[in-house]
RNA sequence: GGGAGCGUUCCCGAGUGGCCAAAGGGGGCAGACUGUAAAUCUGUUGUCGACGACUUCGGUGGUUCGAAUCCACCCGCUCCCA
């Protein structure tokens, strides 16, 4: 269930509730666990104190590993994570992209050379929906092709009319699965997923195409896949009228503080990225002055948290110093207080955006921040 | 006392006459990272007035057109036998 309660130009603040936990306040960054841990030793018992509302675990990495079937036996995603908000699984759409080395599409599917061992792995729509199914999330997205970008306009077309197949495909076998009775989570969502690569009219028809297949929300995926941010934007802009008004729209895998805030804008309400936590893990934190890499030699003395006036566990306790030194001497801690941090930031950068919405001064909100995130200090 | 080695740029360590400012690793410094094959990857790491010049391979002095590489002595260290 989905309602936008505000707006301002395009950017719309909403209210959305699936079956697990209470209402999701949009727009909302989903935090991400691919194989249903954030890494970076983060449990999703930490998730409640960073202010996550979303977790989001992947269909290709949890069949690999541990299994789905067996995460079913274990009772499902949320009960072997023990986290009882809501749960996104993405569809393995994602690794036909970034494992491109290592698969073969095909109309019926994708077969991958799985990068643990190499064996073969078969997945299309009908094996992701039933993936997705065993792990019981609460939102499944559509089995998609994600294409690099810049591709040929001939094969960007060929492959986003065979996603909205494919979506077809998935939107009946989704069904099918939340009727068995012994369907672990029968209140699962759908997701379509819009793709297009950087072409208007793909964009557009896609989106056109997805929104006569009934789903619960759409995501526009295939951006920050090697286009320039402006190409990105220009795309959200052509292809989010497109889209059904009483449904969430999810940028997927988007993005940088500024890029949220700019997405928003233009009317995003669902957002996921890795940066947070692999940047924590590298050593780049943000901070509302900019972002900086606490490995710096710099902060070798200082004595400030990484962010003055930020509330997360990290910043609560501990100094920049003695961040740069547990980085410097590897210790694991480092990262787990890093990643709590970035996520803590995001989340809070959500929220920040929310309370802008609400209070109609978005537009003031994106003047003061969108660049400013941007900057290194 | 006798014998055998070793000393290289911040560290370890290759290099035994020119292609050597000197491999490789570590460390240092910096950068990248967008639905996670990422605790990963990349650049850089003698000095300078820098498409060139200068200084450097324990020290000093030689041999040579040319030396980190060969010779002599000195200093320091290691191992083996007594």
């Amino acid at each position: 269930m989905f309602k936008v309660i505000k707006r301002e130009g395009r950017a719309r603040r909403g209210q959305f509730s699936c079956a697990h936990g209470g209402v999701v306040e949009t727009p909302v960054f989903m935090n991400v666990g691919t194989q249903g841990a954030i890494k970076g030793a983060v449990s999703a018992h930490d998730l409640k104190d960073l202010k996550c509302q979303i977790e989001l675990s992947n269909t290709y990495h949890l069949h690999l590993r541990p299994g789905d079937s067996v995460v079913k036996a274990l009772g499902g995603l949320h009960r072997m994570m023990d986290w009882d908000g809501p749960i996104l699984t993405d569809s393995g759409g994602f690794q036909v992209f970034s494992l491109s080395g290592l698969r073969k599409i095909t109309e019926e599917g994708v077969t991958f050379a799985s990068h643990i061992d190499g064996r073969r792995i078969f997945m299309g729509p009908e094996e992701s929906m039933q993936i997705q199914s065993n792990l019981g999330s609460d939102i499944a997205m559509a089995f998609d092709e994600c294409v690099e970008n810049p591709a040929p306009y001939g094969y960007v077309k060929q492959s986003c009319e065979r996603t909205v197949r494919w979506l077809q495909r998935c939107k009946e076998e989704h069904d099918r699965l939340n009727a068995l009775p012994d369907c672990l989570n029968p209140g699962q969502m759908l997701f379509g997923i819009n793709q297009g690569g950087t072409y208007e009219d793909l964009r557009v028809w896609s989106m056109q195409e997805s929104a006569k297949i009934d789903c619960d929300g759409y995501g526009i995926g295939g951006l920050a896949v090697g286009e320039e941010t402006e190409v990105m934007y220009r795309i959200l802009d052509v292809t989010l009228p497109y889209a059904p008004e009483d449904k969430p729209r999810y940028l997927m895998g988007v993005g940088t503080p500024s890029n949220i805030i700019e997405s928003v804008w233009r009317g995003v309400d669902f957002f996921d990225c890795v940066m947070p936590a692999r940047n924590a893990r590298h050593g780049k934190l943000f901070t509302w002055q900019g972002s900086l890499n606490i490995k710096n030699e710099k902060y070798k003395l200082d004595g400030r948290p990484i962010d003055e006036g930020c509330g997360c566990p990290t910043c609560r306790s501990f100094s920049r110093a003695y961040l740069r030194h547990l980085f410097k001497a590897e210790e694991m801690l480092a990262m787990r207080l890093a990643v709590m941090h970035n996520l803590w930031f995001y989340n809070t950068l959500m929220e920040r955006i929310r309370a802008a919405l609400d209070e109609g001064v978005y537009e003031d909100f994106r003047n003061a921040y969108s660049r400013k995130l941007e900057e290194k200090i």
